[in-house]
DNA sequence: TATGAATGAGTTTTCATTCAT
DNA sequence: GATGAATGAAAACTCATTCAT
């Protein structure tokens, strides 16, 4: 599943094989048919563990302010530069998502626990008082941004994701 | 080419096949390798031409402010939920961008075009004169945001597309 | 064995599978090539042992007509038609025969022992002594229309068996 | 499709591949899923094409006499014994037919034509005017006969035709 | 002795590309 | 120029058999 996972990321959801699957997996061509159901089935089994072994809502409970969770973003997106692997999963996921349904209503389960998470923090930041929208809203709005800066990031590495941050962290310190 | 274009939004780059692309053009087999060097190279052609199509710079250079540019992005994000090609595929077209060289550099100059457009109308902007970040990367993050929220909204049309801009518009209002 | 001899009246002699095999009879995957020397060995030893406890040569013994042959014939034919197994069965071997010198040997003498209990009760019969030909002949020649009537009432349900026995009945009769 | 129905009556409806038509009739592998939508449509459009090509409805036509037609079945039969294929060919698509709805119905509409056909025979035939059954009955059984004879034939090849239809013969003389 | 995980040869099918017409 | 029949490489998947436990 891991090898799945990266191939996912390398060469898109569509183009994946079971017989590259099984070489980078170092097992044989029928290990992958045999273990799985299908391979439609394993990417999506495999997509998904590796975003709940990248998402732990734990660590979103410890954040007192959302600044702390785009401090969090801009590390893991910095980080993301050399190894894209999970970031470029995700977008593959998220466009697969749009054909399968099981992987839809799962990947959405995880999403909506991800803005919970981020709402949470938002609710007890004092500093967003001043914003009307409610704390979900900021919630899904930041990881929108996030993502979207995500995806630049993937096709232009050179973008200046420090300034891109600074101007985000002034855009809420002012509001 | 148009044909092509639906059908990468459809069913995903990866998995466009020449005889789908032909069927769907009400054109022989045949005519797709006679008319093009082969199927990557009719994908980034049909690609391209429906961004060029459907991004027009001079829209941008009547504007003033960045709440018309947002404004702009809702409207097309909502029209967007109906039929999600464009959108849909951009975002294929960025995951491809990773992996062919052609595709980048084009795709590349097209959103560079873009965020030039933006930041120009940030320059102008004189509500903006707050915010100490260059219209470069206001205009950077501004796209981002947008492709963010594209994202999501095609993931989970449900999403409360209203809210989040409005948040958004509260941001840079406070800012 | 059961299971196996079930599987080759339903799918067919070339489409039975080990697994299926194992999973009907409630059985471990690996006990089919435990307790067998191959597929083929199984499926033939199924097909013997199934044949060899449906058919009776005693019960042939206390017949003294051919008519009771046939009647017997009808009466298997009809409760045939509710659940196929060993007729269907006995065709699959028979084609499957023709490939596995085994299974030709082993149901060619069964074949045989039933020709000659027939030919035994046509022996008997002295309504035949009109008839030129051997008991043996007799024999044989009923045991083909039965299987010949068995194959078309298993294409076609519907067939009037009754009307063919009554026939067959009246052409022995006249003779 | 030649290479398809004699591979069927080689081999088993079940155990033909597309490989093996392929190299039988000297094509790449490719060609067989090119021509045809699958494997089986391809047997079972094999399968009746061959039938259509040996059964003639208008031979019986001429015919006068069920004599005529039993003599033309072994006739048939006879021949049958050098090259086996229309025969198997007859029984592995008769086996089939339980399976597959298509070939079932279309494979029920030859057998019924045949039947008619013997049938019209019957009705010219005076010399079955003491036979209370009526010409689609004996029709029905004759070619039931026929097949169950053919069956027989197929496992033993020694078993003595000339004498079952010098039998049959006697027998409808008989009625 | 018995199990079931693992293997890999073999199956059907898809499809970009070629090329004779 | 244009077509579509043909090719063959590569894909997903099946399954009898093996063998460590």
């Amino acid at each position: 599943m891991e090898a799945a996972a990266e191939l996912i990321a390398e060469v898109g959801w569509g183009r994946v094989t079971t017989r590259a699957v099984a070489a980078k997996a170092g097992l044989p061509h029928g290990a992958v048919s045999y273990h799985f159901a299908g391979k439609q089935q394993l990417l999506v089994e495999a997509a998904l563990k590796a975003f709940e072994r990248a998402f732990q809502p734990e660590e979103f409970a410890r954040l007192d302010s959302i600044e702390e969770v785009i401090a969090g973003f801009e590390t893991e997106l910095r980080s993301v530069s050399g190894s894209p692997a999970i970031a470029a999963l995700m977008l593959e996921a998220m466009r697969e998502a749009e054909r399968d349904a099981e992987l839809r209503d799962r990947l959405g389960t995880l999403l909506r626990r991800a803005r919970q998470a981020v709402a949470d923090v938002a609710r007890r930041d004092e500093g967003l008082s001043g914003l009307s929208a409610s704390p979900e809203t900021i919630a899904a709005l930041l990881i929108a941004v996030g993502d979207g800066l995500l995806l630049h990031c993937l096709i232009d590495p050179e973008l200046d994701v420090g300034a891109q941050f600074a101007a985000l962290h002034a855009m809420l310190a002012g509001a």
